[in-house]
DNA sequence: CTGAAATTGAAAACGTTTTTCAATTATAAC
DNA sequence: GTTATAATTGAAAAACGTTTTCAATTTCAG
């Protein structure tokens, strides 16, 4: 009997909203999981050609709408690119980003509401949203800081 | 005796910097001041036009790269942009956005360092920089739902 | 006023993303 | 398995925002 991978679950969620199962897509998929950092799409397509030789780019761009659509990737802006696109996660979470190597960790546990209340009073602004995201050097990095 | 106004300042730093007083500046740096939100490039070009119709947008690019090197502008990303302008505060300073008329209020008073070390302690990295951004409605736009 | 250097806008080049389209492929029904 | 249908594909072209190139103009120190 055979786990099912990732790519698998992801597949089976694509085709249950209607979508076909596709070798291009299974490639874009599988680049994406495979990662531990926010991709370009240009990065996904060398990549995922290299497993799929025929896969074109417009089909990258067009996987990843529908994967943004199902919540499985998340767009990530960083200051060195603004498409880039990592898998998402599950719940209310952030982005701690190496600097160096790019990878990118989630973590949760932030309690801002008490600044929420000062800044919504100081402001008059009815807040809804924010955007937190950390940057700084991975364990790895921090030891090899010439490497890469 | 003339008040000197923030744009004649910002037009004195930039010739302390070695560039030079130029109409075409000025009305960059006119538009910047006057707008309560980020501007994208071309929107800067039009109403710049409109004050020095000879204005090439070419030129806006040019200005905004030395704006920016001065610390008197600062780039704004934000879910409907990510190469937008606005005016730069001194200090450390987080933004709060109006998703409705795009309004950019900054606040400070953000004390982050106890999360910062948690997850420092959970994931090995070392922080060295953060981004935080709040969104939400302004005092006028939740007055006035229907309006723009 | 003069001259050197900075600045300008138009045009062309560029890299990324989107649209168009005819050919191919996945899937469900038979 | 075969067939019919609609989804999907990649190539090419178009669109888009930004950068580079360049000759003409403008600023400003002397
Ligand atoms: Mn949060
Ligand atoms: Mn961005
Ligand atoms: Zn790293
Ligand atoms: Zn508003």
């Amino acid at each position: 009997m055979k786990t099912a991978t990732r790519a698998d679950e992801w597949m089976t969620l694509l085709q249950r909203e209607g979508y076909r199962q596709t070798a291009a897509r299974r490639a874009i998929v599988e680049v994406i999981l495979a990662s531990q950092r926010a991709l370009e799409p240009m990065e996904i397509f060398e990549c995922g050609r290299k497993q799929y030789p025929g896969l074109g780019l417009v089909t990258v761009y067009r996987t990843l709408e529908k994967l943004e659509e199902l919540g499985l990737v998340q767009r990530v802006h960083q200051p060195n690119g603004c498409n880039m696109v990592l898998r998402a996660t599950q719940g209310h979470q952030h982005l701690l980003i190496c600097t160096h190597c790019g990878q990118a960790v989630y973590f949760e546990g932030d309690d801002l509401h008490p600044l929420f209340e000062r800044v919504a009073q100081g402001s008059g602004f009815d807040i809804q949203d924010h955007w937190l995201q950390l940057f700084g050097l991975c364990a790895a990095c921090q030891k090899n800081p010439g490497e890469n």
